[in-house]
RNA sequence: GGCGCCAUAGCCAAGUGGUAAGGCAAGGGUCUGCAAAACCCUCAUUCCCCGGUUCGAAUCCGGGUGGCGCCUCCA
């Protein structure tokens, strides 16, 4: 097999670098999942929904992908969260976890092959903590157990920070029994009514970075490819990771860091302060998923992304038109035979394209650029093809459907089937609206008519009516077919 | 203060040394009884500003200006 020319910027080196796995053929990544303490929010889904695309996009230029993505289910966020519901913390997180993968489906993500919790980890982070404590990078102290920053001396090489810099920023909470501010917990003493396990330190938990640490080398061993997370997770929780590993296996532990960047909303930091979190599901309440992630899509994985009414509504009227054509499409040529024969034009290049740009960091953006050409040149060859030749035109046609079937499995766009996502499109908006559906179809039959009889005046008295009902009417060969006019179009 | 990112048309956005993708909006056209959809055409001599390197820079370097992120939990 010839081995893709992949390249993906390295968050450790800040370049683009060619993709070479540790083992030919296979690529093991591992992403920093939810901490399940809550419904999670579109920034999150951006981010998730970014990997999915990578590991996609692994499979589909033929490496065996081995992804994990893990539940942090034991967490402080987790406690409080549950004190004040007065939920078990344990019942609270296992819930979330349900939601979450309600949530991720919803959005059309595949699911991981691997999603390891803490809760069912615990034994291998005590083994992690007890060899880092061996090695002489870690030590106990009332029960707590530190990372030794300063017997790490690589430590802050993936932030690019400096040390120096970091310890007169440092505060040492109360209550803790560090030796050094930088130092961090890699098990917590337990705390009355906190989920607890004994340990050698006697009860206690894990602390916050010490999961991904184990839980990755249990499922992708001590060393592996890609390691993904947002932006803000480089630091601390990044580097405590590579310091723990690397302390503890003596190995290099991620070769490919991999962040993505920030969504803001309507052109502001999300943050629970400002009150403008968005959560997923509010969000797939009123935006159909595939529109979501061709917005999450439409700019590249590392630059920040403002979610906001009218970038959401452009999404979903761009899809509407890739929904159209594939219908069109679909209904000429699903099914038949054309037999063998060449193709018109030079079809295959779209794909070409496309596979360029996913090459390069996975841009999807630029990749989706392509699309344009692809679903420019199906309409074009289903409305007026340029040749006489019906086989050709759909020799031509099938195979550039089959180009974007492949597309559709690395995006997790189209595929759906075209007819039912329109339908299930309209039928959103005719809820949302208030449209009576009844009456639509009643006008649009007087209007027929009308039009039978050549009134041509009543005919367009009644498109209008349906106009400014927020109804669109279409006369096609098939009959008079209708749609819920977008928002944007009428007057404010 | 430290580390880092970004700045491309009215808007969104790709492009990181070879002479500006794509989308939306806008204008014109084909089609249509009229429309819608679709398709075609037009729409940045120019990529925040000033220097420099180069045969050649939106792309590299230096300096500004303006946004933003992380440095505490954060996707």
């Amino acid at each position: 097999m010839a081995q893709p020319s992949i390249t993906l910027f390295n968050t450790l080196t800040m370049q683009k670098e060619p993709l070479v796995p540790t083992e030919p053929g296979a690529v093991r990544v591992y992403v920093c999942g939810p901490t399940v303490y809550s419904y999670i929010h579109v920034g999150n889904a951006r981010t998730f929904t970014s990997f999915d695309v990578v590991v996609r996009y692994l499979r589909y230029q033929g490496y065996r992908v081995t992804y994990v993505r893990n539940y942090t289910d034991v967490d402080d966020k987790i406690i409080k969260a549950a004190h004040e519901t007065g939920e078990d913390p344990v019942a609270l997180a296992a819930r979330f976890v349900e939601i979450f993968r309600e949530d991720a489906r919803a959005l059309h993500m595949q699911e991981p092959d691997v999603s390891p919790k803490v809760s069912e980890h615990i034994p291998e982070i005590i083994r992690i903590i007890e060899k880092l404590v061996e090695r002489g990078v870690a030590y106990e102290s009332q029960g707590d157990v530190y990372f030794s920053v300063s017997r790490y001396p690589e430590y802050a090489k993936l932030s690019k920070r400096n040390l120096d810099d970091l310890r007169a920023g440092e505060r040492v909470q109360p209550g803790e029994q560090k030796h050094e501010p930088l130092d961090f917990a890699l098990w917590k003493a337990a705390k009355p009514g906190e989920p607890a396990w004994d340990s050698p330190w006697g009860k206690g938990r894990p602390g916050w970075h010490i999961e991904c640490s184990a839980m990755s080398a249990r499922y992708l061993g001590e060393s592996f490819d890609i390691h993904g997370g947002a932006l803000d997770l480089i630091f601390p929780h990044h580097e405590n990771e590579i310091a723990q590993s690397e302390a503890a296996s003596g190995k290099r532990f991620a070769k490919y860091w991999m962040h993505c960047g920030f969504l803001d909303i309507e052109g502001a930091k999300m943050s629970k302060s400002l009150g403008n979190v968005v959560r997923l599901r509010d969000a797939l309440a009123k935006v159909d998923a595939e529109a979501l992630r061709l917005f999450f899509l439409s700019t590249h994985y590392r630059h920040p992304l403002d979610f906001s009414d009218k970038a959401i509504a452009d999404a979903e009227q761009r899809m509407e038109y890739f929904y159209e054509t594939l219908r069109k499409v679909d209904e000429k040529v699903a099914g038949k035979d054309f037999g063998k024969g060449p193709l018109h034009g030079e079809p295959g290049r779209f794909l070409k394209e496309f596979e360029a740009a996913m090459d390069d960091d996975f841009n999807c953006a630029g990749a989706l650029g392509g699309l344009s050409g692809l679903f420019g040149l199906m309409n074009e060859l289903v409305d007026k093809p340029p040749v006489k030749d019906k086989a050709l035109v759909g020799r031509t046609l099938q195979a550039l459907r089959e180009d974007v079937r492949k597309v559709s499995g690395v995006l997790g766009l189209f595929e759906d089937d075209p007819g039912q996502w329109l339908l299930r499109r309209r039928e959103r908006a005719v809820r949302e609206r208030g449209i009576d559906v009844a009456e639509v179809e009643r006008l649009i039959a007087d209007r027929n008519e009308a039009r039978k009889a050549k009134n041509f005046a009543e005919a367009d008295r009644l498109r209008a009516e349906l106009k400014s009902k927020g109804v669109e009417i279409m006369d096609t060969a098939g009959g008079t077919t209708w749609k819920v006019a977008p928002p944007a179009a009428e007057t404010a």
